[in-house]
Parts: C-alpha cells; sequence; structure tokens
DNA sequence: ATATTATATGATGGGCACTTCATATGACCT
DNA sequence: AGGTCATATGAAGTGCCCATCATATAATAT
C-alpha cells in the first residue's frame, strides 16, 4: 500500500480523471464497470486509476461477488472538496475545465 | 492570472518543493531571498514555484521596495492542511518523505 | 547613469506519471 | 472442468511538468 504523504495524497486527486471518479461517487458507491459506463473510459485505465486512490486511502473498496464497489472516503474527501470548492468559487476566472462539487 | 480549477489546484500543491515552501510560510510571510536560503534552492526555481502557487491563489504576494513577501491564504490553505494532516495521521503507514505540518 | 541587489521570465531537456495494450486473476454459472 | 463476466496487473511508449540555464526587469544606492 502505498504511503500517503503530502505530495502523493494531493497528486492522486490531482488529475481530470480521477477528480471525475470522484465526483461519480458523490452520489453513493459504484462497480468498476459502472464507472467505466459512466466515463467513457476504458476498463483498465479505471482500474490504475482506482487503485491509486484507494492507495492513498481515499477510496473505500468492498467486494460484493464478482464486482467491487468504490466509495468515498467521506471523512476526507467530502470537507476537502468544500474547501475546494469554496475557493474556486472565489478566484475562478471562468475558464475551469474540470468542476467537481463537494457533497451537500 | 492561471484559472484555479480543481486539477490545477491540487496539482498545483502536490510537488514537495512547492509543499515545503508552505510549510515555511506557515510561520508568516517571506521574501523570495529568504526561502531560497531556508530550503537552500535556486532562485528561479523558487520564483516559478511561487508563481504557479500564487497563480492559483494559494499563495498571496506583497512588495516592499525591491523585496516581495509572500504569505499563506490562510482562508484555503490552513484548513486544506489540518484536514490532510488528519488523514495522514490515520492511514501513513511511516514511509512519508514530507512532512507538512497544518498551523496550529 | 551606472552598479548592485532582488526577483521574474523565457527556452530547453530530461524524467516520470498516465494511457494503452496485453495478459492474468478471480468469481460465478452450467 | 470449461466458459464467461468482472476486475486487476504488467510492460512499454509518449506527453508533459519541472529544474536548469540564461537573460530581463525592477528598485535602490552611490
Amino acid at each position: 500500500m502505498k504511503c500517503p504523504s503530502y505530495n502523493i495524497f494531493f497528486e492522486t486527486i490531482s488529475t481530470p480523471i480521477r477528480l471525475q471518479i470522484i465526483d461519480f461517487l458523490n452520489d453513493g458507491a459504484k462497480n468498476v464497470t459502472e464507472i467505466c459506463n459512466h466515463l467513457n473510459e476504458e476498463q483498465s485505465k479505471i482500474s490504475h486509476n482506482l487503485k491509486s486512490l484507494a492507495g492513498c486511502h481515499l477510496l473505500i473498496v468492498e467486494k460484493r461477488g464478482k464486482h467491487r464497489y468504490y466509495s468515498l472516503n467521506e471523512d476526507t474527501v467530502v470537507p476537502l472538496l468544500r474547501i475546494v470548492e469554496e475557493h474556486v468559487a472565489k478566484y475562478c476566472c471562468g475558464e475551469c475545465k474540470v468542476t467537481v462539487k463537494a457533497k451537500r
């Protein structure tokens, strides 16, 4: 398991695809196939990125039969996104490509 | 000015050198030379990285004479680091290389 | 106005993370 | 056991961020 030092932690949460995954998981646990379909991305790509996120404990994995359901580590991710959302609302110049809403 | 979309925001805060800068600024505003000396790094390297951080409004710049003092945008950075510090304390396996303490 | 100190900016090259492709593992079914 | 679906893992290539080097700008002093 990768050690979540600060730079790895932020690096892991810093790519568009991983932010999109987090955004999708905002409304509950999803399995790999569901995530692939929703984001229209290759399965191996999603799996690799899920591994990074789970390795930093940003996501939690749960096995159900042959599926694996991933969900947010809400203790960390929800307040984190709330801070960034507020920051972006204050300072964003309007050219943002990736938007991720904090859970309410 | 760079637009702080989510991925750029996290990417900017994700490198060891920039985290070290933030850590050093925890106890107040510092000018470029002071930061260079403290981190023992080249001036242009520090300036480039300061520009990225300030571009995302993670740092605030203030001109005084021929110096430029950089300080944390505490509204965002302090609570952000507090969350990560808590997360790392829970999950870090002990191999962390970069440590940054949240301001108390 | 020239020198010196402080900081920023531009261009280039290398390292490395991410995607892709291929294959492996695991779970369930018949 | 064999087949199929679901997911993970390994290897390799490529794009891109960051450090470096060089130069430019800004401010003060003499």
